[in-house]
DNA sequence: CAATAAATGTTAGAAAAATCACATTGCATG
DNA sequence: CATGCAATGTGATTTTTCTAACATTTATTG
């Protein structure tokens, strides 16, 4: 990549740097340059970058990243997640003010919210925020701070009593480990404090996790399976170990 | 459109939910039909979905929407607001905290900070924290609420405080209308918390408006030319009426 | 200022996607 | 159960996008 190039490729990102697209044509008369040479700075901006179907995209734009790879065992792992969160919304009642918690596991419940009247959202995750703020039904409520890239998510000191002031009904959290006696745990300690105020001033708690998630201890500690009201999982019987116990109703999806 | 074709679609709408795309292919092996069906189910969507290069996005994403269009007028609009944020960038300093308004005007500027080691944005606009979201060096600060779809902003009654308690070194604020006696305005009252915080703790503010704003008076005042450090449009003389008084530096860009 | 290398433009051909026309299937209704 | 209509599938055609090869221009260096 050469100097002329770099300037190019700097313009292309600056017109894109707010999502969108531009087809290749345009980019050219912007640039003052032929297609091919556009294509040629693409090719050299190391993945920055990339073309669909004419047009140039940001690569890290969240809207452009291929979800579902048939070919990929990942496409079972969707399939799953879907399940899951057909599951979920059965719990939903019309008019609910909903938490959703971050992470890739509830993205499948916000498609089905277009069935409801009105429902409200609160949540503390970008990428959330983003699929909601398209649907017309919905109320969205974000609770922001500083972002952290890792989760896609916000945190603030102030967070907890932001989501203790809003009247949830249900709060769906997600995990990355459900431990019978460890616990349930995620891997990032920002996440921790709303999750657990989430939990604190829900009327009921659910818990959405995936069977991968079963039996693993991850670092950052946020509730007791039996804080939770429900659990929704792929494998009821793996966690009906404690049968009899005050605990949460399994429900498989 | 038909029963089944409603259904295949509302089923692709939510596998495309949390963003992402699914190739023709995958799209048709998921539904269990022919491409050519996708096909024609996209087109009876009415919009809602859109193809990219045989590549399925739901089109009213936000971050979705071609941005540039060099046979609209809208081209030259473009090319207008990324001069006058050209201007705009070359009062940060680096280390900077900055203060982001909504709106698109700024936009341009944002990509700009890739330039710098060390800036940190702060904002109530989505569609500016997802631009923000994606640069490596830039520390985000997204100030949550309620959304309000037409503006792509948040706003909180708590909004206020939680500007005034960070340190911003400069507010760029964008607006709907300047007038030398009217003052400064934009389209939506909910603006005016956040933009007014943003003037009274900021250590340098500066309006950034394209030449068509100037003259025009909006519903939502907000300030007064002379709360502004600096103007930045593209045509100082316009502003230039009232020489000698006390009031911004006007700069063209 | 020639010689060379790098960058860009042009064209042709291959691949993929979009469109169209028509065949086939499945469903409802008399 | 035959009939008609809507939905879907299939293959041919057109258009667009992608790739590669070679020509031309622009910059660099001794």
């Amino acid at each position: 990549m050469n100097g002329r190039s770099a300037k190019r490729l700097a313009r292309l990102q600056e017109t894109l740097s707010g999502g969108g697209t531009i087809h290749l044509s345009e980019a050219a008369k912007l640039c003052g340059v032929s297609e091919m040479t556009i294509r040629r700075d693409v090719a050299a901006s190391n993945g920055a970058m990339t073309f669909l179907g004419g047009r140039l995209v940001m690569a890290d734009n969240p809207l452009f990243a291929p979800v579902y790879d048939l070919d990929e065992q990942q496409g079972s792992h969707y399939l799953a997640k879907h399940r899951l969160c057909k599951g979920a919304a059965s719990f939903i009642a019309e008019g609910d003010t909903l938490f959703i918690d971050c992470g890739t596991t509830l993205m499948p419940l916000l498609g089905m919210l277009g069935d409801f009247q009105s429902i409200t959202v609160v949540t503390y995750a970008l990428n959330v925020a983003n699929a909601v703020s398209g649907l017309p039904n919905v109320r969205l409520v974000l609770l922001g701070g500083l972002y952290h890239d890792v989760s896609q998510t916000f945190a603030d000191d102030a967070m907890g009593d932001a989501i203790r002031r809003l009247g949830i009904n249900r709060a769906f959290l997600s995990a990355a480990g459900v431990h019978a006696e460890r616990g349930v745990s995620c891997f990032h300690f920002h996440e921790v404090a709303p999750k657990q105020a989430a939990i604190a001033s829900a009327a009921q708690r659910l818990l959405v996790v995936d069977e991968s998630k079963l039996g693993a201890i991850r670092p950052a500690y946020f509730a007791r399976l039996s804080d939770f009201d429900v659990v929704i999982t792929e494998n009821d019987a793996k966690l009906a170990s404690a049968e009899g116990e005050p605990g949460p109703r399994i429900v498989a999806a």
